[in-house]
DNA sequence: GAAAACAATCGATAAAATCGATTTAGGAAT
DNA sequence: ATTCCTAAATCGATTTTATCGATTGTTTTC
């Protein structure tokens, strides 16, 4: 039994009329008479009273007609619901994304979620190890994350912008009109940072030791409002990237130092294959880099 | 899309390795790859990832699947409704029968209807003439019947007992203890007969036509239980097939001659399918005859 | 680094669908 | 009756498709 076979008989059905029946499917009489044949056989049992020239329904007919269509309509839902699935109007995405791109993010979020309110969306905040073993896993459609040294040859990068490293002061702090700073001048610094986990962090880390500077690190909260909330005392900074940084009370002065710059990428398995809302999404998140 | 490529999609959805699947649907994996691969290129949509030799299922594939299932489920439905209709749990029989039929007929369809209590039954009472009209345009899967004298060439008929013709009086009647009368006999007695449209009747004024006798036709009624209150008064008389005859306050008195039997048929139309359910209502009809 | 596992691909073959032509037969018109 | 028309069945040839076995290319595992 195929579908083709109860399409051609339902077709039968509504013209009670092989050779019409066959125009209309684009087959010859002749194909048609032996699936219709051959469907009786594999059923065991004839779907016409072939009386004369006329053909009629049996009652086997009737009754089996019904499945037929139900059985052809599902089938044809699904071919509908793939469809609708490219049309954006269901779905789901799944995005793992950094804290420090909270911001940015948000932006990107709140547009996507107006223009395609049928899509579900699931976001998960963690550390770039973690979001980026759950993408191997395929339990992420894509991660938004900086960008790591090595390139992992499972995953699709694409760069989305570029975000300078900042000290965050208290806008009441001395430092607050400084245009820019020195990496010796933050390590004299008390110094509050993200939670050494993130890679932020770990990067800064690693910043200080190339230049063998021993930074004042007296804190490690794994919280950003948090950490503003300790910067806003005036008493302790913390270093973050540009892009987390919108809290009026703070400043956030660019570090100096060709390093000192963070690329946003986008992470996403090479493999897999890619939702039409997951590429508008991506559309969405590099629009918001010239508005900015 | 085909059933046959649903099938092999779901198999491998269901262990996510097309190895194995192929072994259990009993075809090389080259096969199965292909009708998945082909499957897909229909849909539009990848319905699996290929992740190195991993596959796993895409949201797409997720999504189609359900509608997969129900495709080919409605299609086995339809194949085991056919297979009920085989083994006579569901199905409808219609049935045209002469009024003459009614007591031999009941006793066969309590009985068809005690051990098939799932088939649904029609009967319509009516006239021959009617009735294989209604045949003829195929509302009636068969017809109880008397034989006429010509057979049409698309009718099948099955000899199912004979009948003889009676006089039919009043237990009180002068005649009640006759065993049988002649047709000239008949002739002189006040008649109450059937309606002239029934086959019964007009067979009768074609025998007496024959034989030149001038029956005495008081009345013509289209009720038997009627005609029989006729009868009971003892005044009048009918002429009836015994098989319509079980009142106990009338008599049956057999008419001489060698044509004063009549067959009484099964006829179906040659060219149709001949349900489950109708060759086991025959043989009911058939055991009837014997325990008569 | 070798071996095993697995999906993709290729070329060949078997199976099936399809077609056009013909046959068969019913129904209609003469 | 006879002829004509129409429609389904059937037949043989052809094309298309499914299927297979063998091979290739990866990935995972040991």
């Amino acid at each position: 039994m195929e579908l083709r076979q109860l399409k051609y008989f339902l077709k039968a059905k509504e013209l009670l009329n092989f050779t019409e029946a066959a125009k209309l499917l684009n087959i010859s009489q002749s194909t048609l008479s032996q699936q219709i044949k051959q469907l009786e056989e594999e059923l065991n049992v004839p779907l016409f009273n072939r009386i004369g020239k006329r053909i009629i329904l049996t009652e086997a007919g009737e009754m089996f007609s019904e499945y037929a269509l139900l059985s052809i309509n599902k089938a044809n839902e699904g071919l509908l619901l793939l469809k609708d699935l490219n049309n954006l109007s269901v779905g789901k995405v799944i995005i793992g994304v950094v804290y420090s791109m909270r911001i940015i993010f948000a932006k990107a979020l709140t547009e996507f979620a107006k223009q395609y309110p049928n899509i579900k969306i699931q976001v998960v905040f963690g550390t770039t190890k973690d979001l980026l073993e759950k993408l191997n896993s395929h339990l992420f459609d894509f991660v938004l994350t900086f960008h790591e040294g090595a390139e992992h040859p499972h995953l699709k990068y694409q760069t989305l912008l570029s975000s300078n490293m900042v000290l965050v002061a208290s806008k009441k702090s001395t430092l607050a009109n400084k245009s820019s700073i020195s990496l010796e001048e933050v390590a004299q610094l008390p110094l509050a940072l993200p939670f050494s986990g993130y890679s932020t962090t770990q990067f800064f880390v690693d910043s200080f030791n190339q230049k063998d500077l021993d930074p004042n690190i007296c804190m490690e909260i794994n919280d950003i409002p948090t950490l503003f909330e300790i910067v806003k005392t005036g008493h302790w900074h913390t270093i973050l990237s540009e892009t987390s940084v919108n809290d009026p009370q703070v400043v956030a002065i660019p570090i100096e130092g060709k390093n000192m710059k963070r690329t946003i990428m986008i992470i996403s398995l090479k493999e897999a294959y890619e939702k039409k809302a997951v590429k508008k999404f991506y559309e969405l998140l590099r629009g918001i880099q010239e508005y900015k």
